[in-house]
DNA sequence: CCATACCTACCATGTAGTAGGTAGGTATTT
DNA sequence: AAATACCTACCTACTACATGGTAGGTATGG
């Protein structure tokens, strides 16, 4: 963290230990020692606990978007882009040591304001649109078997990928998640 | 609670609080006001809170594998089966408002000792080995459409439910769940 | 009597926060 | 150039509870 200003490193932190313990998990105390400064001092960068559970779900979600809007751009067959999906996921767990933002946040959602839920629904709702985008691409390019319903498709993908984490994260094993999502990227030799 | 015993009772409520909002998200003062005992006289019936979150997830596991074993027993189909199984963890979301136990652990899984987390891998081993007996039997009876990898199709139907848990529980919304797994329960009018 | 299941009183930290102050840097004014 | 004003980002000291627990005591039912 050399160099780096308060305010980001704060934000980087909060996100490990929420994605590792949940916004219950940690408290402002965890962070003071992480980053250096007196407890007290976060507040002046995050006057409440909301407002950072605010900002870090924002930035996840933007960040998290902007990725997705990378694949769509890079090209490549429905296939290619729904495997560079997974991947995402994948990549989050951190070899299984933490959930993904959205995941962590949706188990502990009952202690979250009225604003972060409004995040969180929006990533979901933008993720559904993304997949469902893949999968009408993917019947048209011939790259992807698709049901009648790609709406309902797009939804088990990402419960899957979601779940698949969740026993990744449970048993700290990767191979738990490759397991689970092999019929979404069958080009991967599992 | 009429008649109850104070144990049972406490299980209850914990179980309760446990889905809603994780382990770290409940406190024994939230239970004693559940309950009407002081709570310090809590500890008398769980020592400390990892003994509470063992009995939990003991009680948990083999409610719920008693559960599927009466699936089995009851016969049927294995895509009856696969249907009841689904069902399962459909009913356990209480209409968007709690997660079944293992999903809520598994993701605050850092706040759990070992002896809990050691019942969690059993939760999900034997959650495994029984839906791949589903398979295959699937495949013998013809019910089922199964891939060549029924233990990879087992993981993946698990991450499915698990994150279609997860989906319907961050936006309160059942039909998030069925959404999601309206591949899995072909049957079902979606 | 004894086991069970509660009680009170207390402990040692821990939590999210408030209020006022200060140091250093930068922009503006004299 | 020097003084002043303002901003940023931290500090100390403190608050009000809250957490999971300990220790000793008491009431009740079998």
């Amino acid at each position: 963290m050399v160099g780096m200003d308060t305010k980001t490193a704060l934000l980087d932190y909060a996100e490990r230990h929420a994605r590792q313990r949940g916004l219950d998990g940690f408290s402002y105390a965890d962070l003071a020692r992480d980053v250096g400064i007196r407890k007290a001092s976060i507040h002046y960068h995050f006057p409440t606990k909301a407002d950072l559970a605010l900002a870090l779900m924002q930035r996840y979600r933007t960040q998290f978007h902007t990725r997705l809007h990378d694949i769509k751009i890079a090209g490549g067959t429905a296939a290619a882009q729904l495997d560079a999906y997974v991947t995402l996921y994948r990549a989050a767990l951190h070899g299984g040591t933490q959930l993904c933002l959205c995941v962590a946040f949706s188990a502990g959602r009952e202690s979250l304001d009225a604003p972060v839920l409004a995040e969180l629904a929006t990533f979901h709702t933008n993720s559904l649109a993304w997949l469902e985008d893949v999968f009408d691409k993917g019947q048209q390019d011939g790259s992807l078997h698709v049901n009648p319903n790609s709406s309902s498709q797009a939804a088990a993908c990402l419960a899957q990928v979601e779940g698949a984490q969740i026993m990744a994260r449970a048993a700290c094993d990767v191979s738990l998640f490759d397991l689970a999502t092999a019929n979404l990227t069958p080009s991967h030799a599992h």
